[in-house]
DNA sequence: TCACTAATAT
DNA sequence: TATATTAGTG
């Protein structure tokens, strides 16, 4: 009976260093491939009918992770503490990880402002949330730590030649000094678009004007890159005249579905990017130009 | 309370 | 440098 239940504690010892072994072998979270990155390329989905699982964002993966760690706890199926300590350790990385909201394609050389999006051509931005279900994941409760915090918060926003051009546009309709961030963003239209976004990008706008009119220069490529409407001070814009068409929000084209790209079926718009859009589909503002423009009755989602 | 703007932070 | 956020103000 001893001689059984030594060989047991052996047994058991040999196991516990049989588990070490295997957690050591573990990969990092570094070395995982991301859960937004797709095994499988969309020709072989749509070759073998595999719809995608609707997109897991972290905020998803977590609270799954929570869940299965409270289940385990409650019922105490033989998991010792320290494989919580581990798997506890895990989700802290996975936490603190800044790959969500980029995704390196290639190699990342110096690249370590972990929230700065870069719009070189290499990168691709994956898994950032609609701005919908943001807000409304906001509201859930226990979403208070630091993490949730993170992966919810709203994409930061790209000002594309096709965006300012719209925006340059609407501030010369309304003229500079009617110009203010909330008439702007309704005339604009620009689905996800806020009152913020644009009276950061207004601001940047009346100093580029400023600098103009003190005859100073502006290598700003973007502003550059659009003609000065009348939207000096002296213009007093067509307010009273309805501004050219918006009659649909802008958002962005049908993915391409590059390699690594996301799944059809989360895409909504403003889910990855918010309104950059591939290469390819630049130069094709605005009015009935928008490409494959979703209809959408209300003015902006910004509303008050 | 809301919106605007300038200043400041990231 | 571009964009977001904050603080002061009307």
């Amino acid at each position: 009976m001893d001689e059984e239940l030594v060989s047991k504690n052996n047994c058991h010892s040999n196991d516990e260093e049989r588990v070490q072994e295997w957690e050591t072998g573990l990969p990092t979270s570094s070395d995982l491939t991301p859960l937004s990155h797709y095994l499988i390329s969309p020709e072989l989905a749509s070759a073998f009918s595999i719809t995608a699982e609707p997109f897991q964002t972290m905020l998803d993966v977590n609270r799954a992770s929570q869940n299965t760690l409270s289940n385990l706890r409650k019922h105490n199926s033989g998991f010792s503490s320290n494989n919580f300590k581990s798997l506890s350790s895990f989700m802290e990385d996975r936490c603190s990880d800044p790959e969500p909201i980029v995704v390196d394609v290639e190699e990342d050389d110096d690249d370590d402002e972990d929230e700065d999006v870069d719009l070189g051509d290499k990168r691709k931005i994956q898994n950032v949330e609609s701005i919908e279900e943001a807000d409304s994941a906001l509201r859930m409760d226990n979403l208070n730590d630091d993490c949730s915090a993170r992966a919810l918060k709203r994409p930061r926003l790209v000002w594309t030649p096709q965006l300012h051009k719209r925006f340059v546009e609407v501030v010369a309709h309304l003229g500079i000094d009617n110009a203010v961030p909330k008439t702007i963003m309704q005339l604009m239209n620009v689905e996800g678009l806020t009152r913020e976004n644009v009276a950061s990008h207004l601001q940047k706008y009346r100093l580029y004007l400023k600098r103009i009119n003190e005859g100073k220069s502006s290598n700003d490529q973007l502003f550059a890159s659009t003609p000065i409407l009348p939207s000096l001070p002296e213009f007093s814009g067509n307010i009273h005249q309805p501004f050219p068409p918006a009659p649909v929000p802008y958002r962005e084209p049908a993915p391409q579905m590059p390699s690594g790209g996301m799944p059809v079926g989360s895409y909504s718009g403003f889910d990855y990017h918010p309104y950059s859009m591939h290469r390819e589909h630049q130069g094709n503002w605005p009015g009935n130009r928008f490409g494959s423009v979703v209809p959408h009755s209300h003015v902006t989602p910004n509303d008050k």
